[in-house]
DNA sequence: TTTTTTATTGCAAAAAACTGCAAATATTAA
DNA sequence: TTAATATTTGCAGTTTTTTGCAATAAAAAA
């Protein structure tokens, strides 16, 4: 393996996860840690993340987003952020909402990949900007305090104007019987008009969330065409959508 | 675990509740007291947290926030924000500019202050999220990568559809003849908009500015209500603005 | 006051970083 | 091609940093 190529998959790892471990970049490219802490060294003086003892954090560590560093069960989210970034196609129209989960999705997008790409959630609005070849556009409207999003009429109605390839959603609670709730009505307004705007939904979601339900209704599991979730689609956990007209990833 | 995740934990846990206790920190990150203490320690020294006895509490707000570190010329920018929110009356109808003054004037806002506030920038719109009493409006739109803020026609649109008593308004370059001039051609088709959407118009600009211009025309300097710079009204470099129609502060 | 909790200090074990060196590998020149 | 040169890599010894523990001092609480 070269040097370049090494460097290159710790940087990729600090991006991910915004740290790691001298030990564990030993042990996966399997080189030395005095290897492994050359690569860092160097990479620390290229400023392209910062060597600290026993490992490396991504340069935005202390100054990013705060919300990063506590992110429930980030690890599961990126996986899912990995597989529904399959789907998404060069050039097509898509959006992508709110929450940790979607938030993931927007940061893995490779900077190379050509889109145009909606979205309400201001989060996921600041990742987009990074990549240099995505045109965002920002569905404005009175924004939520806790979910960081635009909600209300002036959002659902600018949502009735457009036409979506995909819309990558999250939710707050799912069931198999009585599909997708949330805990809040204004958000369950604004989900129904993101649905009804997209030609294929994709929703995704911490097997967590799975068989639990709040008091509004978003939609029906049969609305979704794609759930992806962290685990593999024969798990025992996703046995009661299987019955259902959806996509399992 | 890393001592920097460490201590970024614990300024989460402080900036999240206001105080931490050092026997919390060392259960909860599964290390010893003395080691708790240590990082509280360094943190103090680094002045991210105030160490007390039996723990820390954090600084008072405002003070650690994302992307604050490489402003330029914060001082003078929280001076000019510090005039400008005098300007701010409970429960009106304001709109805040993108550009780095305006984010510290969103910075500034008090956290009892009952305000509707419009935005078109990104990290504005974050800002005012952490406001309890401030009603926030994003004025959606494409989103300009390097200004992060919303622009183009649907931004235009929407901006013809509100009526604001006070806009907060940066710009590039300012001339006492030429008036306010950008670099970009669309920004000015946005900030021309604003303008027309308010009743009154204030100018927030540091006195580096002062007697620049570039390309294109945002409005002649008689459109503005009133300049804020970092300035005393009577400065020498504020005599060219004196025999117009406008307000220095 | 006494009692309890928290701080400080010094110390030792463990982990990690640094240094110099030699073998292995890659690059360049003849 | 071969030989000379430069770079990269792993290893061993040394130094530094980190961490937890225990003894003592200081502060807060009862």
């Amino acid at each position: 393996m070269l040097k370049e190529e090494r460097q290159q998959t710790i940087l990729n790892e600090v991006e991910l996860h915004n740290r790691v471990l001298l030990t564990d970049i030993a042990e996966k490219l399997d080189v030395s840690i005095d290897t492994a802490r050359r690569d860092v060294k160097e990479l620390d003086a290229e400023n392209r993340l910062r060597k600290v003892h026993g490992g490396a954090i991504s340069l935005g560590f202390a100054t990013y987003s705060p919300k990063r560093n506590n992110v429930y069960a980030l690890d599961e989210k990126i996986e899912i952020a990995e597989k529904a970034l399959k789907l998404i196609k060069e050039n097509s129209v898509v959006l992508i909402d709110g929450g940790t989960t979607c938030l993931e999705l927007a940061r893995l997008l490779p900077s190379k990949i050509h889109l145009t790409c909606f979205t309400l959630s201001l989060p996921v609005a600041m990742e987009l900007l990074n990549k240099p070849n995505v045109e965002t556009i920002f569905i404005g409207g009175q924004l939520s305090k806790d979910a960081q999003i635009a909600v209300g009429s002036h959002t659902i109605h600018n949502l009735s104007q457009i036409r979506l390839d995909h819309s990558f959603i999250g939710t707050g609670y799912v069931d198999a019987n009585f599909g997708l709730t949330e805990f809040d009505w204004d958000i369950v307004q604004t989900k129904k008009a993101i649905i009804k705007a997209s030609k294929k939904l994709v929703l995704l979601c911490i097997s967590e969330k799975l068989n639990s339900q709040h008091r509004f209704k978003t939609c029906d599991i049969n609305e979704i065409d794609t759930m992806i979730t962290e685990l593999s689609p024969d798990h025992h956990l996703l046995s009661s959508f299987k019955s259902q007209e959806i996509r399992l990833l």
